[in-house]
DNA sequence: CTGAAAGCGCTTACAG
DNA sequence: CTGAAAGCGCTTACAG
């Protein structure tokens, strides 16, 4: 078996990178003079400026970002913090939102570090943090109590939370769940049968909780009272959901609302397992559309958020926050119903 | 609606933390003492190294990592390159295969850079590289050409591809998926039956065009002359994958292999339409098992792998050779083959 | 065994 | 408008 060894090591100056001292000397001016012409801070005349600038670019001098950093007592990092044991409705989340905040840091010459959590201690982001290694943090969608948010506040680290808190202190920013479930369940409800179905996943999760009270707010606006009875949390498990269609399907209701993906994966299963017609018998909305149910049959009716643009927006304001603009305390991110097969069923037109 | 903004950088000195002075002063020594007391380089008498080393303790002392970097040219962070836009059958595996990344990677004091990658730009990884934010890049599952592997050659980054590349000068780790596959099929081919179906997705995916050759192998191993018209590549869109499960359906195929999960969950929705029994009928298996078919029915027969040892192994193989280790060309890692009620049908036996 | 000094590659008062 | 100098918080020859 053939083996390698870093040669690197040897001839550091093999690759060796050109310095603002290489810059300045080469151009007969200060490194002050560089620094300045680069920065764009402090005045200096528009003729030096240019020339700097011709022949950074001609020799594709790049500042060295820690250095720079050092001296402002600045990284240049952010860290994004993700649960390593999160399931699998949440990674779609993730992925693409986490594309979003890579985009919008690069453009203003930002980085973004992975920190991964585990269960509920917080021991990666704090030796982060320690380490110095970054100017301010993402956390993303949060347990309904969370040690990161106490740590960071402790430290007095700026940080925003990509997802929802009630505590009003924290900067969040979120896809605005509770209006668009409350749209979908109004949709489902324009003819005031209210044999509506609700299937969600952990309470642990603040946005199940969100999501549950957009169910609510729909029913109240249309003035029914919601049968508690058809409302069943916490099914985190597939024997959970099972069991609970088949109530649903005793129930006799015309739709089942799943809080997310993975429930309404295993919804549509069950419900073809009983030889349930989807719309035809029941109708099937998922408050949540993920790639997971690309390929679901029939296509099912959902809400669908742009988790790149929450990415980006989240990442945005830390950054603001960071450099000490003014920024709000809580930004919600819109959304789109799609009706799809899953609902166009026509026996309650 | 309520605004914030962060008046941390007024009060910069509200949480200023100590540094080697402030060390060497308490303690009346040089910081070149407090440094040695701490790295363990140099010689320093076991007195003053344990003095130091309380009043660190006590005083909750933390280098600043980005100043010793400097000084060590040196960044303590590695880059993961992961793409943007990949499929939703490799999320899975790039949430956990990081999640050992980073937990190898805070091991050994060093942190992760994300970097995502779109499409074939590099940009994102060349100007993490031209900021000279990392000491070396963890490349995850490629296409068959990749152009960030040709960016870090030319630069002569240290990295290691967590895949499989016929380039025999790049360090690769991966899962065994070829021998892992082989044995799979091997299990299937066991009654002499070569009515093995295989549906695949992208060929542009190296791990694709290596399980197919597992699937190659087993055959060869039987003496047994694979049938091509059984073979079904490039199933990218789940219409393809439908197509290719009816054409096997109509072969009388006794099994039919899935490349992936992905492919595994649509072959397994058109069998049930089909009123096809699985396994009384047809067999299937999938040659990755991820949370995608956790909730399948029935439950398949699949090859599990560790991909979160997989990232753990490929970061610390990362951070042996940028401190100029020798290590290993290639390291392939184990499987283990699960049976399930997918291939428990009794008609063969 | 220990320390003064130079240096990593930048920025930024301060002085001119 | 420009530059010398000090400084960011470390490390590391070099000398003692």
């Amino acid at each position: 078996m053939e083996t390698f060894r870093n040669d690197r090591l040897k001839d550091r100056f093999g690759n060796k990178k050109i310095t603002i001292s290489d810059v300045a000397e080469a151009l007969s001016v200060s490194k002050t003079t560089v620094s300045r012409a680069i920065s764009g801070k402090g005045r200096i005349s528009e003729d030096t400026r240019q020339k700097v600038l011709a022949y950074i670019e001609e020799n594709d001098y790049k500042p060295n970002v820690i250095a720079k950093g050092l001296a402002q007592k600045k990284t240049y990092n952010i860290a994004l913090v993700i649960p390593g044991d999160c399931n699998l409705v949440d990674i779609p989340f993730f992925q693409n939102s986490m594309q979003g905040i890579c985009e919008e840091a690069s453009a203003h010459d930002y980085d973004v570090m992975l920190v991964t959590t585990t269960g509920n201690s917080s021991a990666n982001l704090e030796r982060m943090i320690a380490n110095n290694k970054v100017d301010g943090v993402i956390l993303s969608r949060s347990m309904i109590k969370d040690r990161n948010v106490d740590l960071l506040k402790a430290q007095n680290i700026p940080f925003v939370l990509m997802g929802t808190s009630r505590d009003q202190n924290i900067l969040q920013v979120d896809n605005d769940h509770r209006t668009g479930c409350s749209e979908m369940v109004s949709f489902l409800l324009r003819n005031k049968d209210a044999g509506i179905g609700l299937i969600g996943g952990s309470k642990n999760y603040v946005v199940n909780r969100t999501r549950k009270q957009g169910y609510e707010d729909a029913f109240k606006i249309a003035a029914i009272e919601p049968n508690q009875s058809l409302i069943f949390e916490n099914c985190d498990r597939s024997d959970k959901i099972e069991s609970a269609v088949i109530k649903l399907i005793q129930g006799k209701v015309s739709s089942i609302v799943c809080m997310d993906d993975v429930v309404c994966s295993v919804v549509l299963q069950v419900l073809a397992e009983k030889n349930i017609l989807v719309p035809g018998q029941i109708q099937v909305v998922s408050f949540y559309d993920s790639a997971l149910l690309k390929n679901s049959r029939p296509p099912v009716t959902s809400l669908v958020f742009d988790d790149r643009a929450l990415g980006a927006r989240t990442c945005r304001i830390l950054l603001q926050y960071i450099q000490g603009e003014e920024v709000e305390g809580r930004t919600l991110l819109g959304y789109k119903l799609v009706i799809r097969e899953s609902t166009e069923g026509g026996w309650y037109v």
